[in-house]
Formats: C-alpha cells, structure tokens, sequence
DNA sequence: CTGGATCCTAACTGATACTG
DNA sequence: CAGTATCAGTTAGGATCCAG
C-alpha cells in the first residue's frame, strides 16, 4: 500500500511547471554542458583549451558547438583577447548563476546515488 | 574586467563533484525522464496510459523505455494490478525524493528563463 | 490497457586532419 | 591556440502495427 509520495498541485500551476521543466531540460541538453558549467564555476574564465582538458574526452568540434550553444543561450561569453598567439576565454554570465543550484543539486544525487550503488554491491557480495 | 563569477574548490573535491555530476546527469538523461517525474510527484501513483497523456506527445513505446530505464535505477516502481483488464500503477521510489530538489532547481530556471526571452523580446521589438 | 516488434531518420558524437 | 572540415559510426527518438 505505501503512501504515495506526492503533492498534488493546481493544474494549471502543474501545466506551467512542466513546460518550465522541458524549457531548462532543453537548454542543457547534451553530455558536456554541466560539465562545462561546473568547471567555469570552479575556475573562474577559461580557455579554449583548458576546458578542454577539463572536459576530459571532448573532442575540439563538438567542445566548440556546446560552447555555441550556451554562448546562444546566455549562458556564458565568449571573449578573444588579442595576445600573441589569440586565445579566447570563457565565462559564465550573471544569468548562469540561476542554473547553479540545478547543478549542486545535481552534484547532491549524483554522491548519493553513488553511495546507494555501493551499498547494493556490497549486498550482492 | 567584470571579476569572474566562481568559487574554486580543492582539486580533487572537484573531480569527485564532476563524476558525481556526470553520473546523475546519465541517471536522468533522455527526452522525458524529468517530466514522468515530476508527474509522479503531483499525482502519486499513475498509470501507463496516464503517463502517455501527462507527457504530450510521447509515443508508448519510448514511454515504455523510459519507464525501465527509471525502474532500472530505482527511481520508480512497476506494480501489476490483478484489475479486469490488467492495469499497472507506477510510484515513485524512497530514492527518487533525494532527486526533486534537482526537478526544482530545474523548474525553478527554467521559469525564469522564460522571463528573461519574454524581456528581450520586448526589447527587440 | 500495456507495451513489445519493426523500421526509419535525424541528431549526436567521434577520429582525423587541416587552417588562420 | 582556437577552432573548422570531412567522414563515419552510433543512437535516441518517432511512426506504425500488433499481441497478451
């Protein structure tokens, strides 16, 4: 029987909070964007390259088209400092700070989530 | 100049966030995951084809996957009930609470993001 | 009602090489 | 350094039909 663990809404506030949910789903859609996010949250402006490397496994074009896509979305900015060799840094923008307690939340599950699959190991051991 | 919006955390913290990030974001991938959700969470307890209707759009099959995929993680719950023509309830799990503050935090942006296309285009125009 | 089987396509992703 | 071009592989998602 288990209580159902649930709170229902008004429906038209549901209606209006689902599509909210698709929108954001929408906008960081793709394997890399949270990661991309995490790592300019941590460190601040980087480069082309050093997300990169912190991306570990992408590959230049498809690090270059997430870039676009959050660049498109206001997200972060794109910035071509006229050094020697031209290097381009990233950043977030005021309005990524909205989407960081999606990715902490995130972050949060993902460690728990992670620590129940250890414990399901260990049972099954 | 604009001081860069970021908060570095110990290296290797960070790498442990950024697994846990790309773990949960793997969890809760696909199309629909975070909408059957967030449906479960305000109506309890629902049926396949109420599933169908609460998420527009989604053909059975998918939905069906879908539905896998999150009982696959333990995130909801399958139960056949022995009706006239046989009807099966899906719920959440315990485990699938730990994951609404992310819905939220979802729902949360993405309202505000339509506020913030909703301004520019009255700036555009 | 539930949902599997089949077929199909557009999009995502990747490896490699190359240019400004 | 910061990408783009090309080629190719995979796959998520959808259309349709059908079975228990």
């Amino acid at each position: 029987m288990a209580a159902t663990v649930h709170c229902e809404q008004d429906p038209a506030l549901h209606q209006e909070r689902l599509r909210a949910l698709r929108d954001a789903t929408e906008l960081v859609s793709g394997k890399w964007k949270f990661g991309i996010l995490l790592n300019l949250y941590n460190y601040g402006a980087m480069r082309f390259k050093d997300l990169q490397a912190a991306s570990a496994g992408i590959t230049p074009k498809v690090l270059s088209k997430e870039l676009q896509d959050l660049e498109d979305n206001q997200l972060i900015t794109r910035t071509v400092n006229a050094t020697k060799p031209v290097t381009v840094s990233y950043a977030l923008t005021p309005h990524a700070l909205e989407i960081q307690p999606v990715i902490n939340a995130l972050v949060e599950f993902g460690l728990k989530h992670r620590v129940k699959i250890k414990e399901q190991l260990a049972l099954a051991a």
